[in-house]
DNA sequence: CTGAAAGCGCTTACAG
DNA sequence: CTGAAAGCGCTTACAG
């Protein structure tokens, strides 16, 4: 900048000027000044810009997997609400490991972003309690932020899963699995709470062997799955508790012989397609992704309230798997 | 920085070298320093530190859609060779906008990314020529660059497509359709010269009615699909050119009374599980993110040798639909 | 082992 | 309409 000033023969402050498009340059000097940019080949240097003015118009988002087929359309909706915002977007992936969480929170605030969005892998957020006095928006989304009070989106976990044992037993389903992520993670808590309270809420009992908690790999999910249909109380109708669990289930029920029930929590891509079709709680990947960066952006804008926590509902797809009766039946 | 050596009764420096964790310093000065930072609740301000070092420890990452289950593997395999260099990931969708592809890759320089891995929506690269000039890293993944010479990794789109057909074809299809993508993007292009290629060294004829490019929409794929297969020269087989066109044409295929060949471009989740299953020439979208990003990395190492393009296999994986022979056989 | 000075490349507040 | 000075928060090169 300082090359293209003297190259112009003029001050500082009017190449700033020109680079920033504010008034207060003759056509001529600015024409000037513009030639001696494209001379030298000058390009601003935001990271000097970031220092003075205080933002940085970037946000970070801290998520478990950029891959997965759920977050990936919650990146690019927070995404494109940045973009609205004239906001560049970091992401990093956690890999559910919460010292990954918190490197990866910290090194962004480093990097000054203005803002954060979190899909916590810990459970003790406090770590960031000097980050946020120091003024970097943060909105937790999919799970709550740990002993800290801040804006959080979630779904209503424990509803749709209510939803879905509620559905099984309307169909006359009495054993119903349960397969769930690993205990300790919030979804997969509320999940199975929703879980025991729809069996309960319909006065049936639930057998120890029923309930399945641990890592979603397809080796666990598929002993587990034909453990919980053979032995002395075989269920008739298993409810997945995600995504991964679901793709595994459908894998493992098609080798059987007779039919079972099956509704899993999260929709995916062709499950309409499947035979039967998948019957899934939906959730809503992308509103979530979008509410929590309209939420962040809000607090950039400085509206000062108390934290929200907004839920959003899950829905019920009814496809055909989440209908076979029972055999009995 | 300054209120910490104050407080501590230090020089600016000897703040420096403690939060750095460089050696020099008494273990009890250091502990003095310690404490006022954590008195005054001390963050250090990376962006000051960009500015004298050079270097900003973070790539930028462009690529068509984030949420695209084909680049959003691909965009984790860029972060996690990132993370293993100590750098941070800036992704952004240029939702094939080439306006859009420019303004983010230019947003990124000015912030001094240290380099850049794109996956291009525009034919002309020419504006990035200042910025590598300038010492910008640059690897293109998926599609080349247009007009400037850089580092390039690529799947053999004509061959995969060539395989495909090939297949179709030692399955007894005479009269095979091609649904791709629009015109003008690179692997839509290279996989219909492929299908050419594989039909002509078979001696086949194309029917002008065989052919369609054009958006991947759902509507358009379900209308070529049901004219191609009707009318005075049906075909018998159809290759798909990408993901989304393939789970249109098997959506569309299962409601034909008869069935119809099938190979798709892309693997996708599930292609195993419908019936039949799916044929695919598959890519591997993470060895394309991983192979781009250590390219990317190399070039950052300093190592200074003519700009490389690396081509990677597809795959063919045979699962029913495309081993489907033609009705008369 | 420790620190004062200069400077990275911009912007802010002020004066002309 | 234009510019010289000070400063954002660090690090580098040097001296003690």
């Amino acid at each position: 900048m300082k090359d293209v000033a003297a190259r112009a023969g003029v001050g500082l402050k009017t190449v700033s000027r020109v680079v920033n498009g504010e008034p207060g340059v003759t056509l001529e000097t600015e024409s000037r000044v513009r030639a001696a940019i494209e001379a030298l080949g000058f390009r601003r240097n935001d990271s000097a810009r970031v220092l003075r003015k205080g933002r940085t118009a970037s946000i970070g988002l801290v998520l478990e997997d950029l891959a997965d087929p759920f977050y990936s359309p919650l990146s690019r909706a927070v995404e494109e609400v940045a973009r609205a915002n004239g906001s560049l977007l970091f992401a990093g992936s956690s890999a559910e490991v919460p010292e990954r969480e918190q490197e990866l929170a910290l090194a962004l605030c480093a990097r000054r972003v203005d803002g954060l969005v979190i899909v916590p892998a810990s459970e003790d957020h406090r770590y960031l309690e000097p980050e946020i006095a120091a003024g970097v928006a943060t909105v937790f989304v999919d799970r709550p932020a740990g002993r800290i009070d801040v804006d959080t989106v979630l779904t209503d976990n424990a509803g749709g899963a209510r939803d879905a044992v509620a559905h099984l037993i309307a169909h006359g389903h009495r054993a119903i699995g349960f397969i769930g992520d690993t205990e300790g993670i919030y979804t997969a808590d509320e999940r199975v709470r929703g879980y025991h309270e729809a069996m309960a809420s319909a006065g049936l009992p639930v057998d120890e062997g029923w309930v399945s908690m641990g890592p979603t790999s397809p080796e666990r999910v598929r002993s587990e799955l034909d453990r919980m249909l053979s032995g002395p109380a075989p269920v008739t109708a298993v409810f997945s508790g995600n995504n991964r669990v679901t793709v595994t289930a459908v894998r493992v029920l098609a080798d059987r012989p007779d039919p079972v029930a099956l509704v899993g929590f999260d929709d995916f891509e062709l499950a309409d397609l499947l035979r039967p079709g998948v019957t899934v709680i939906a959730q809503d990947p992308v509103r979530l992704g979008r509410t929590a960066a309209e939420l962040l952006f809000r607090r950039l804008d400085g509206i000062a309230e108390p934290p929200r926590r907004v839920e959003l509902p899950g829905r019920l797809v009814a496809r055909g798997s989440g209908e076979i009766p029972p055999p009995s039946a």
